[in-house]
DNA sequence: GTGAAAGCGCTAACAA
DNA sequence: TTGTTAGCGCTTTCAC
């Protein structure tokens, strides 16, 4: 059996198609009591508007695209859940599109969402310093960045990680580690830079950052590093993500240094199948990114209404989450 | 400026509307000049049709929405990249809703996506023996279940848990492990009840199962279990995901037992995170989910072309991904 | 208050 | 081979 169309819901309602039409969108005047009966019946007949013709009448589909440059990472998908989230009580749904990183992907895609009229486009990377496709800086309709950084013009959503360095040095201190150290990723990555200038600024401008990349491996190999050198080690560690802190861990435990007795150790992401599984478990920094795509998706359907919203980029506060890895 | 419709191309052309689609479409009899003619310009101009109105027209919307019950998880994720990479090049999109394993979620996005005419469906889970939600089965457009069991009419593609348990056991035993034992999650997920048996009939029935949960604390929970038997211990542990294997390998070395030296180990699922990172790395059964997501996607695309497609269960075969917690 | 009519952008008969 | 015409299902003037 095929769809009800509104001829059907019209014809059983005893109305014109007009009516029924106006009736349901609360448009146009229409008596209170007709517009009691269509619903009904609407409802008894299972009527629903084909949402295709409703779109290419008014121009809005109510479907936004979500451009991704990875394949659904670890970054990208809470975003996503936090944007389908807030749009599916507003009817919006969500076209997901993995560039995996290829620039002739990204314009097929981001040609086919065109094509298919959507309302707007979030762009999510899977690091901040990703340049996105040039492409999108020139489209007439709405365009938000979450975890990117477009063109000054446009909104985009960062989390906020200098505070969340701060954060994490913070808690350290107040819990009277003197001697902090930084192990983190590749210099290359802007956040890197960023968390290791607001750790420089809580802990002292000579204190020492280890640059390295973002495994497990960098952390074992950072502590053989400072305990080799046969010097006082730090009484805390402060790790650019949860991989290195495991690490960490685990070399200071194979080492028989005590976490958090000896060094107290805070990680980044609170990536939790890493978080969770450290021994101690692991006290990070969680960068919120379901409230990030919270926050695009809130954008996009301001921006779709029409409303102002301020443009340039927002940085959207990291929460600490406190496990055992430096005590209490 | 607003988009170019066909009548500004059938006019910049030179030609009617409907010979403009035809040569587009290369539907009807049109002259291989004129065809050439209208692409030209309609690259020209920039014409590129609305697929709203198109859709509209040929009950086929070329988009196919994607029914997840968690938020995105790691098994959905890649499933998905799989199902979005085989149909992006055939011109559909794919819509993402995660129910959150809410049933009123579930009704609302199957709702949405069935007013937007979705070409099909399909399903995933994060475990094999959830039930789909049953308004599914009734629909009259194509549905593929993918990590999940659709009813008997339907098609669906499993992992053949069965195949893995095998693969890593005859590894385990092709390396002349005399002795092995399987640690793994709760026994009333199907996966597990499979695997196990699988496991059986390999090494024997009075072979030893311990079941527990799908953490690293149960792997290490496990082997305190097994050397305060104070008899021999297994030269060989096949674990039911790498979570429980992590444990398994971390517990064993903080014991002085060496792996893969005094026991090989071998996990299940290849998630990076954790089978790169044990030490040594884990050798463990990938269950190809991208490529589960490539078949789902060719049914779905097969079913809307109206071909047949063999209905049932699919089982589809995993690999082992050899690292070296089993020494080689 | 309600309905007839026009038309969104496109495809597909059918006529020319 | 091409153009004319009639819609797909819906919203939206504008008469009545």
């Amino acid at each position: 059996m095929p769809r009800k169309t509104i001829r059907d819901l019209a014809k059983a309602a005893g109305v014109s198609i007009s009516t029924a039409s106006n009736a349901l969108n609360g448009t146009g005047r229409t008596n209170a009591e007709t517009i009691e009966r269509v619903k009904r019946v609407a409802e008894e007949i299972g009527f629903r508007p084909n949402a295709l013709a409703r779109g290419l009448l008014t121009k809005r589909s109510h479907a936004i695209g979500m451009l991704t440059n990875d394949t659904y990472g670890r970054l990208t998908l809470p975003m996503a859940a936090g944007v389908s989230e807030v749009l599916v009580d507003h009817g919006l749904s969500v076209f997901l599109c993995a560039t995996n990183n290829d620039p002739r992907l990204a314009r097929l895609h981001l040609e086919t969402l065109l094509d298919r009229q959507v309302d707007g486009i979030i762009f999510t990377a899977t690091r901040l310093d990703l340049t996105p496709p040039p492409e999108l800086a020139k489209l007439s309709i709405p365009v938000v960045y979450a975890f990117a950084e477009g063109p000054p013009d446009r909104i985009s959503f960062f989390p906020d990680d200098a505070q969340g360095a701060r954060l994490a040095v913070k808690h350290l201190q107040a819990l009277g580690r003197a001697h902090i150290l930084h192990i983190t990723g590749p210099q290359d990555y802007l956040a890197v830079r960023v968390r290791a200038k607001a750790y420089r600024e809580c802990v002292g401008s000579n204190a020492e950052v280890l640059f390295g990349d973002w495994s497990e491996e960098w952390g074992h190999e950072a502590i053989e590093q400072i305990v080799s050198r046969r010097e006082k080690i730090p009484d805390a560690i402060f790790c650019g993500n949860d991989e290195i802190a495991r690490g960490v861990i685990d070399a200071l435990r194979d080492k028989d240094i005590a976490v958090p007795g000896d060094v107290a150790v805070v990680g980044f992401d609170n990536w939790e199948v890493i978080s969770r599984q450290t021994r101690p478990p692991l006290t990070t920094v969680d960068m919120e990114l379901k409230e990030i795509g919270h926050r695009a998706g809130l954008a996009i359907l301001g921006l779709t209404k029409g409303e102002t919203i301020p443009t340039g980029i927002t940085r959207l506060p990291c929460r600490l989450v406190i496990r055992h890895s430096c005590g209490g």
